[in-house]
RNA sequence: GCUCCCUUCGUCUAGUGGUUAGGACGUCGCCCUCUCACGGCGCAAACAGGGGUUCGAGUCCCCUAGGGAGCACCA
């Protein structure tokens, strides 16, 4: 049996986003399924447009991603050579040829034919020849397309599909400037690097039947093709800077876990059953073409941070201790104790979605805030309150092991003897030491923030009530 | 305009001729509760429309509508 041979193969013209990002996940995704190879191709003969930061911010993204290749990356400004020679076997062969069309000449073409309401397309002048005007002048190259017959191919996700010929034009496959087109360069690397799945986005499948016709030319096999469907914005529509088409760093910067977000991009346009929640191994396990949806799929934010929040709450807090770490260092705080950071993702990982809202809603812990929440304050910080926080404070001051189980029998002790409920204890205590109504439960706030602040907090909120 | 493609709850989807059309996110309600959450339980919510084929259609065929992509010396 033929080895499974994929590829990614962006365009290094801006970062990598979310389609992208699904892309390259679904080709990877069915390599390591298939226990075969995962290719990656730089496609930059667009030389007006690529950029080398481009490039790096793709194997950045990919590589946080984990989404590893086997190949590569190729570079097709490295290949230019391979890329000539073709191009002479099809001049040699007849199926392709100069064209000496000015450009002007054309965009009236086109223009005519818009006009008319038929489908702009190459007329064929230079397609016989005869039309040169001399040997300097400019020219481009075309592949010679068949006028006749029809092309057709069996889509891994959408079933045959097929062209009439007579729709097709003789498409440029070398520009003026030497450097060969798209349609061309896929066609070359694909068969040179024995891609056996072409999986790519839907927009791709208008030039399948083109790139078909070169590889027949060429007597190259053909792979066999997955065209996936977009993936939209929120609202349905294309997805735009503001809505999700941002580059996948921006997801790690905004405290997202990649396997959240592999997680999400899997399950955006294929499915297992009613299975919502994948490892890498089931992903790489039960991950085939027949579930990918044909119809495009809109981003969900929501159903992200759930994942998100999931993966928070399950996975290995030693796996997230660094992330998490790295996020306080981003607002300026740093030194946190480890075992501090451990216990800061078991208490806050079931009330954050994300942690960047982590490292936001924990930050009182370790830094004072500026003023008391008014709500809170005119709620919690009543007259009596002073008594209850005073009581408290003097149990705290003589604790000699400050641990979260002593923590929460002072709080529960002091409840029980004065005949109140727990809520009343707590919630003062908890706007004392927070600033505001709502913090991780009160005995592991206490227990993470440590006795000296405590102390100084519980000192801070009396003198704040006794003022008013 | 032409060609190709797509169409199940708000969203992601299950479904391959016989289902009370299932799950998940979100929403709403209830329970739990020291706050906020987590968790548990529950409600509402969909086969784009119209024709066929068939004993029977979300599932097959056709038409209409809506949406998308492509039609470059971009990829």
């Amino acid at each position: 049996m033929m080895t499974v041979r994929t590829r990614f193969a962006p365009s290094p013209t801006g970062f990598l986003h979310i389609g992208g990002a699904r892309t390259a996940l679904y080709s990877w995704l069915y390599a390591r399924r298939h226990h075969g190879s995962f290719i990656l191709r730089i496609e930059d003969t667009d030389l007006e447009r690529s950029t080398p930061e481009a490039v790096q911010a793709i194997l950045e993204g990919l590589s946080w991603l984990g989404i590893d290749h086997d190949e590569g990356p190729f570079y097709q400004t490295k290949r230019l050579d391979r890329y000539r020679a073709v191009i002479d076997q099809l001049l040699e062969q007849g199926d392709a040829y100069r064209c000496y069309c000015a450009k002007e000449r054309l965009e009236k073409l086109r223009a005519d034919q818009t006009e008319n309401n038929i489908k702009p397309r190459y007329d064929g002048r230079c397609r016989e020849g005869g039309h040169q005007k001399d040997a300097q002048a400019p020219f481009v190259i075309r592949f010679r397309n068949p006028h006749e017959g029809l092309v057709e191919f069996d889509d891994l996700v959408r079933g045959k599909i097929s062209t009439q010929n007579s729709e097709l034009d003789d498409l440029v496959i070398m520009r003026s400037d030497g450097m060969p087109t798209y349609n061309l360069s896929v066609v070359v690397d694909d068969w040179d690097m024995q891609i056996t799945h072409v999986i790519r986005g839907d927009d791709h499948i208008n030039n399948t039947p083109r790139q078909i016709n070169i590889l027949n030319a060429l007597d190259a096999p053909l792979p066999k093709y997955a065209h996936i469907p977009m993936i939209l914005g929120e609202d349905g529509k294309r997805l735009s800077k503001r809505l999700g088409a941002a580059s996948v760093l921006n997801y790690r910067e905004e405290g997202y876990l990649p396997e959240a977000l592999l997680n999400y991009f899997v399950r955006l346009g294929w499915s297992n059953g009613d299975q919502e929640i994948f490892s890498i191994k089931e992903m790489t396990d039960y991950f085939d073409m027949a579930h990918i949806s044909k119809s495009p799929a809109a981003i969900n934010p929501q159903k992200l941070q759930w994942l998100n929040q999931h993966y928070l709450k399950t996975l290995n807090p030693e796996k997230i201790i660094d992330l998490l770490k790295h996020q306080f260092e981003l607002i300026g705080i740093n030194n946190i104790d480890k075992s501090i950071l451990a216990e800061l993702i078991s208490a806050q990982s079931e009330r954050c979605k994300t942690l960047k809202e982590m490292v936001e809603k924990s930050q009182f812990i370790f830094k004072d805030f500026e003023e008391y929440d008014a709500d809170a304050a005119a709620k919690n910080f009543a007259h009596e309150s002073i008594v209850v926080l005073q009581s408290l404070y003097n149990s705290f001051e003589t604790l000699e092991n400050w641990t979260k189980e002593a923590l929460h029998q002072i709080v529960l002790d002091y409840a029980e003897h004065n005949n109140v409920k727990l809520g009343k204890v707590a919630q003062p205590l908890r706007v004392a030491l927070s600033g505001c109504s709502v913090s991780p439960p009160i005995d592991m706030t206490l227990h993470m923030m440590g006795k000296e602040k405590v102390l100084n907090r519980i000192k801070r909120a009396i003198q704040y009530i006794e003022a008013r």
